[in-house]
DNA sequence: GGCAGCAAGGTAAGCGCTTTCCTGGGAAAG
DNA sequence: CTTTCCCAGGAAAGCGCTTACCTTGCTGCC
């Protein structure tokens, strides 16, 4: 690999002279010289070793991003919101997978502080687990310590900057839709237990449930995936016939549930979460609560990237029903 | 941020104890040593510069890809084999997206040479335009010259290890499909004209209709995303009113062209082609000629990895019909 | 003519690590 | 009691850049 000193040598000139010239330093410079000092550039394929150079400049330039997996719809949507400011920033965005694994996601935040990322966005990692918050409290406060910034998306347990949509509200509308609709006996296809994603949305449907004087409804717990989403509704059913609407706490068990019920000829209501681009294009179009997950992202890179801000700024995000045609009155 | 030799200081130690120690490197250290380094370590909440480290050991840890945009689910789809093999390596990913533009894929590919990575996986640009792929090739050439190796996934005008999924075959077993089941009369909806994926499965659509002495098919061009697609169908539907059929180049338009139907009513064969998640859960299921894109993924990050060879490896993926139920024979 | 002042370029000191080579002190060997 | 080795540990030389600080040779002015 050519180096700065490859460069200046077969220009004829110092590093120095030859550093400048590459970066537009503002130092003048004759045009004899800069005329050879390009020309051994792009004879020698010269391009700058970004480690040397973020090492001698300390100036922190990519920016981190860790997520459950990127090539899951709902963080897909966000991560595409949190590049496009990343990047009109002028910014590498290195973006790690956690696949919900506590302990990768604290290698990588180790892993994005060696890298001195000049921020870093985590997103949906709310886990109800008191020796991973710690443990990812004190990793973060060591690299805001050190000058890093930070902004998670969802709640997680740490006071700092936060894009919080409001799951709990969104449960309350998902309940309230279906209750309104005349459904008695509901039943929810729940994500994972130890997400705090989960837990807001079941609250808010419980909540709807009270003020519309019902039981509480039927929960089954699945992995807000798909499959899993069809395998929790026949589950579902089963154990309760009766059954006449399903909350999927995401689009993608939402969209297993309706395979499921189509399967097996059943016509159940089914109300998904946070209106993925699929959700249109399912049969019946699936009635969802709509979080904006691109903005969510943006908003977030945008925190990180702002200024930091003396008390933490908390962008609370609301959900809102949109109605399609997955939803229905219960049939008698 | 602290240092090593922060660490060393406060351990009372050299920096070069200190390094082995945290190095785990094999030159024996003795015990009360390694205890002291280790405390400073934990009080410091010290990371290693990653950066410094890598300048130090010139040896490249990170990995590169470069994709048209992960949020798409064609690539998110391959980028999630990438990464499965990458990180089993213990890689560091970066990815880049382009969003098609040439020019921002040149930049990235220097991006990544100056950043070290070991080796980049390029997806989704095979663009035809001579100037463009001379300075790919330019750019990769020089980074090989260096020591990075490279794999691309489709064709691509350079040689080289890749991973190339048989598009005209594709197209070919599209259209055969179509034609099989009766139909005469068959539109395309393309993607940008500029892409060797749209020209190849397009090869592969009229030499079908030559084997069964047709026409050539009516072809209109889209963007490969929903919408666009959706907006093509309603413009060859009205331009030729008579297609029975249409084939569509990838789910996402083709999903697009299936909403459009049902907005109309018409009821008109649809083929898709990659076999995206979404491609079961449409109504009616799509048919769609199915690409294994983790696989690929996986394989191109593999070859990428793996020991140089000597000449170029090329490994052909076969495409493959999936019959569902939006096709079907031309109803009088 | 002498000196300040400036333009153009070079020298060299780091940035934070790794690693080679060297040193001092024991233990083993004679 | 020497001599030889080995072992734990340190000093220092880079890795490839950037940049503060010099040097040199002019031009312009009194």
């Amino acid at each position: 690999m050519a180096t700065l000193d490859d460069v200046a040598r077969r220009a004829g000139v110092s590093t120095a002279t030859a550093s400048r010239i590459i970066n537009g330093s503002s130092k003048p410079v004759s045009a004899q010289l800069r005329d050879r000092v390009e020309a051994a550039v792009a004879d020698l394929h010269y391009v700058p070793n970004a480690h040397a150079r973020q090492l001698a400049r300390s100036e922190r330039t990519a920016v981190g991003v860790v997520v459950h997996d990127v090539s899951d719809p709902y963080f897909a949507e966000i991560t595409r919101g949190l590049q496009r400011v990343a990047t009109t920033d002028g910014r590498l965005v290195i973006i790690c997978n956690t696949y919900r694994d506590p302990a990768r996601e604290l290698d990588y935040v180790e892993l994005l502080r060696a890298h001195q990322v000049a921020a870093m966005v985590l997103a949906g990692s709310g886990y109800h687990d008191p020796g991973f918050a710690r443990a990812l409290r004190g990793k973060l406060r060591a690299y805001e310590l050190s000058g890093g910034r930070v902004a998670v998306i969802g709640r997680h347990d740490r006071t700092g900057d936060a894009v919080v949509p409001d799951n709990e509200s969104g449960g309350f509308l998902a309940g309230e839709h279906l209750y309104a609709l005349g459904h008695r006996d509901i039943g929810v296809i729940a994500g994972p237990r130890n997400l705090t994603t989960t837990t807001d949305r079941l609250t808010g449907i419980r909540r709807a449930a009270r003020a519309h004087r019902r039981p509480p409804p039927k929960v089954v717990y699945a992995d807000f995936d798909r499959d899993s989403g069809a395998a929790a509704t026949a589950d579902l059913l089963a154990a309760h016939p009766r059954v006449t609407a399903i909350a999927a706490l995401n689009d993608s068990m939402a969209v297993g549930a309706l395979a499921h019920l189509r399967a097996v000829g059943r016509r159940v209501s089914v109300i998904g979460f946070d209106d993925m681009p699929i959700a249109r294009d399912v049969t019946p179009a699936l009635t969802t609560i709509r979080l904006p997950l691109a903005d969510m992202g943006a908003l977030a890179m945008s925190l990180a990237l702002s200024a930091p801000s003396p008390s933490p700024r908390v962008e609370r995000v609301p959900a809102e029903l949109v109605r399609r045609e997955s939803t229905f009155p219960p049939e008698e």
